[in-house]
DNA sequence: ATAAACTCTCCCCTAAGGGGAAGGTAAAGC
DNA sequence: GCTTTACCTTCCCCTTAGGGGAGAGTTTAT
């Protein structure tokens, strides 16, 4: 099928559809005298995967690892639980560092009148050495 | 002074303040034969506060607009205030991104054994259309 | 005088595509 | 059969916020 329609199964632009065939991780069929990509239902189950693995969060070189896992029958699940468990950690490592933000911001919110005068906390506190 | 030293001083690297001189953040004087910049005091004062404010995870554009507050003498704390809230609105909704992502992962964590046997309900999950 | 440390500009690189131009192809309408 | 429209191709520049490094000039220390 041509790369709309596999976009579209998928639930992707025709651009990163095209992108991924770029870079190698979803490489279709394609039509020598036209150049149009023709994908098989295997192609567009992998665009899918893909687009799943990329909504959790997961780079593109990770899709890569979890692909070559999906791929090879004889993998361990082990080794999808580490990458998935590695995933959070660091997910874990960004909500910290947002929530200590958010904190920092809030309170200084908190200490700003937020009104027509021009003194302000805020400021005041991002002047500082 | 000389860039390595304003930088110092900031805390930023010399290539940050390179990149702020050129982008028209914190265009310092420059020696016409050397073509060496020139920090002042006032020069490294702005350094520092962008610096404080990319720390608080203000873009570029955002620390534009605080520094011309900050320049202003006649801007309202209110200004100031909303900036915040703002972003720390945009905060609250990568925190709810992040958390739902990371309660997804972690219930596939939970039920996947993890051990040496192929099966595994992670990839099953990114599998399915 | 020379070596080390510092500075300059210029160019390419990052992640993951988006936007759009110029041009070929296919399907539908008349 | 012809034309419009929709779809496809490659190619190139754009995004964030700088990092890395080359090649060349300058200043400082020995």
């Amino acid at each position: 099928m041509n790369i709309g329609m596999a976009a579209k199964r998928a639930g992707l632009t025709v651009k990163t559809v095209r992108y991924y065939a770029n870079i190698g991780m979803v490489v279709p069929a394609q039509d020598g005298r036209t150049g149009y990509r023709d994908y098989s239902e295997d192609d567009v189950a992998r665009l899918q995967f893909i687009g799943k693995a990329r909504r959790f969060d997961f780079s593109i070189d990770e899709c890569r690892e979890l692909l070559s896992l999906y791929d090879d029958q004889a993998r361990s699940s082990g080794e999808v639980k580490a990458l998935t468990l590695e995933k959070i950690k660091a997910i874990d490592a960004k909500l910290a560092e947002l929530q200590s933000l958010r904190e920092q911001l809030s309170h200084l919110a908190k200490t700003c009148h937020g009104d027509d005068r021009p003194d302000c906390p805020i400021l005041d506190a991002l002047k500082g050495g």
